[in-house]
DNA sequence: GTCCAGGTCGCGC
DNA sequence: GCGCGACATGGA
């Protein structure tokens, strides 16, 4: 059965611009049809319940909208609808007021000016644990390597929403927790990701970190990062990607990519020490990781 | 076969 | 606090 849920995101909002706003969008459970501008994932609700939610966006920029099939089983409880909806709020940040970096955006002029038509909300997963299990897999390993270990997290460990195995959930932390590091580390080629992937199931579903205290606006950002630190296999880039997934912009994720395009393009092709790449955007404020993506972005053109 | 990837850990200094 | 080698895996 099909039930469709329509969404009205404050204006402007570019939907397409916003799912394919990084890498994400690629990864398991993820699926991209550029032709339709359909993302569709399969997702587990706070029920139980496995759906599938197929996401487009609707009207334009101007006038934007968001319609939500939901793809289940049986009846669609209110509580599952309205869980389902909560989680594609989530992943397009259409809670996020982006108006004082579009401010800042339009002082620039062009070609920044474009980024104010909607864009800004990096994409996220639906939940924290995926997003720093996925900021994990990308670490020392080229982008092949990420969409693998994705899609066999999910292969592996994630619910069924019917019997296609290749669409899935994203595990929770407890499916992983519930076999043991060895078994992990088989079924999953992370190489000596596992482990800390495992590990850090295991601290999750045993109650020792609630990942939900890492979402409280009211920490301060150097002691979010503090504690994503204390996490495994999370070192200064990854502990960035996670602040900006989780809605803080004034850190930098300074790896390769960084390195080589802010090299090429600001310091006569010489890979620069990272508070040289930290002074380019130090007058964005709390908007850094914004800028120096969309930076990069718009100089792909 | 060798090198290394959108780094991080654990060590020694 | 900084420099260094090791680290699994698989693609180039």
């Amino acid at each position: 059965m099909m039930t469709t849920v329509r969404l009205r995101p404050a204006a402007p909002f570019d939907f397409r611009g916003t799912a394919r706003s990084h890498g994400w969008v690629a990864l398991a459970p993820n699926r991209w049809d550029d032709e339709s501008g359909f993302l569709t994932r399969v997702e587990r609700l706070s029920s139980g319940n496995v759906v599938r939610l197929q996401v487009t966006g609707e009207g334009t920029s101007r006038k934007p909208g968001i319609r939500i099939d939901i793809e289940h089983r049986g009846r669609l409880t209110r509580r599952d609808s309205e869980n389902a909806t909560a989680r594609v709020t989530h992943m397009f940040r259409l809670d996020d007021d982006l108006k004082p970096f579009y401010s800042l955006c339009r002082k620039r002029g062009a070609p920044w000016t474009k980024v104010t038509r909607g864009l800004g909300r990096l994409l996220r997963s639906s939940n924290l644990f995926e997003d720093i299990v996925k900021v994990i897999c990308t670490t020392n390993i080229q982008w092949g390597g990420t969409k693998k270990m994705a899609a066999q997290l999910v292969e592996q460990f994630g619910d069924a929403c019917d019997d296609d195995p290749a669409q899935q959930a994203f595990p929770g932390a407890e499916a992983i927790a519930a076999v043991s590091a060895a078994e992990f580390a088989r079924r999953v080629k992370m190489g000596y990701r596992a482990p800390y992937v495992h590990e850090l199931a295991g601290r999750i579903a045993s109650g020792e970190l609630d990942l939900a205290t890492l979402e409280d606006r009211g920490m301060s950002t150097p002691e979010l990062r503090k504690r994503l630190l204390a996490i495994k296999g999370v070192g200064g880039y990854a502990a960035a990607s996670v602040l900006m997934l989780l809605g803080r912009y004034d850190d930098l994720p300074i790896d390769s990519v960084c390195r080589d395009f802010t090299g090429r393009k600001y310091f006569g092709g010489r890979s620069p020490k990272d508070d040289k790449v930290r002074g380019l955007y130090e007058d964005w404020g709390e908007w850094k990781f914004l800028a120096y993506w969309y930076d990069l972005w718009l100089s792909r053109g």
